[in-house]
DNA sequence: ACTATATCGGAACGAAGCTTTCCGTTCCAG
DNA sequence: CTGGAACGGAAAGCTTCGTTCCGATATAGT
């Protein structure tokens, strides 16, 4: 495959992409604003997605996809039930998929394919979580959908670029992680914590 | 005082009062919602700040203030050092102080008067931590710009109405609480979990 | 070589939303 | 009674955004 195929199908790629990084950093961001990160003209856009509902709604899908995909392979982990449950945790963080479906739910009409995909998700995570449970590595008080808002606080630190946050976010889930896990426990915090300079550059963009 | 002198002292209050329930909501709202919400037209507005600029810097200047209020109760405290930074934690969550400061930085340019008050909370904050750290309740991995970004984690818990909102933030305070104090341990967790219908709500609005 | 076609870039358009101004009205103080 | 402070809200003026449209370009098939 090559010519003009091949720069299509690139452009698929490049435009999803894209889509995802703007879209995550900010959920009102401009359709321009994506067709200028892929590199690619508006009509680049249009050709592939109807309207950027419909854009939205892919996206939003592919980030259900992903996070069904992390938390069945936290099932299929016979290891040690605690190392299982926290691997998800950070597969999940990584995936970054709160920022991917309920920070842009809202901004469009759920078709019935996706509403689908959310029940699926959430039938995963409450087995993710029961299974935990009922190994008694975490502490009960915590529910299923507690879990669901730590990950939203999880996504909504950001500070710097991709690369440093997600190190944040990683540090404070270690964090988290301290306070879930039955028994009591202090784990190290992995990646250097903020230096002011960092957060005081934030008053003057 | 009454009359026309007294609508305008209440208006002066309710116009505040309204602008900090909006713009914490949604920093990128409109003026026009702060003057429907506050039951003014938007005159009343424009007769005590010159532009929305201003009001934003007027509602950043308080938050920061509250937050030097607290701050300074905090170092007062001369009772258990835990307790003391507890209270602290729960005193800045309840101010909503990150809301009405780090988020509504970066639409408006700051004054230096603002810049001095950031200052000093600044400074109170690593008085507050390090006489938590030297007290040996706190955990010393975790430093004084780690305790400024949990602060804005908490402030992105939304959920329901404000009372909802509250009580959840300090349900997961509470949980963050376990994280960071030293020896480790697992105090109950205020506030009944979230339930799955207040979740699902989030994705037909 | 030549043309039909798929794809692209980006200007142009129209709708929507926002801040700010402006004007007529109300109501108190002197 | 009256001057003016305070007000409500419409309208001006501007920006931004989604979408459409058109001319350009490069390939695939003949």
């Amino acid at each position: 495959m090559s010519g003009r195929k091949a720069q299509a199908a690139r452009n698929d790629e490049l435009i999803l992409k894209a889509a995802r990084a703007v879209f995550t950093a900010d959920p009102g961001a401009p359709i321009a604003a994506v067709a200028e990160r892929a590199g690619v003209g508006i009509s680049a856009l249009y050709r592939r997605y109807s309207s950027k509902e419909d854009l939205l709604r892919k996206l939003c899908f592919d980030g259900l996809q992903l996070y069904i995909a992390v938390s069945e392979k936290a099932l299929e982990d016979q290891g040690d039930p605690w190392e299982a449950f926290a691997g998800y945790m950070r597969g999940i963080v990584d995936a970054d998929s709160s920022s991917l479906t309920i920070k842009l739910a809202g901004t469009f009409q759920p078709t019935p394919e996706l509403g689908a995909a959310a029940v699926r998700a959430s039938e995963l995570a409450t087995r993710v979580h029961a299974r935990a449970v009922e190994a008694g590595v975490l502490r009960p008080d915590v529910t299923t959908a507690d879990i669901a808002l730590l990950f939203e606080q999880m996504a909504s630190v950001k500070l710097g670029d991709d690369e440093r946050t997600g190190q944040l976010r990683h540090r404070y889930l270690a964090l988290l992680l301290d306070a879930l896990r039955r028994p009591a426990s202090h784990a190290a915090l992995p990646g250097p914590a903020p230096e002011d300079a960092e957060l005081s550059a934030r008053w003057v963009p």
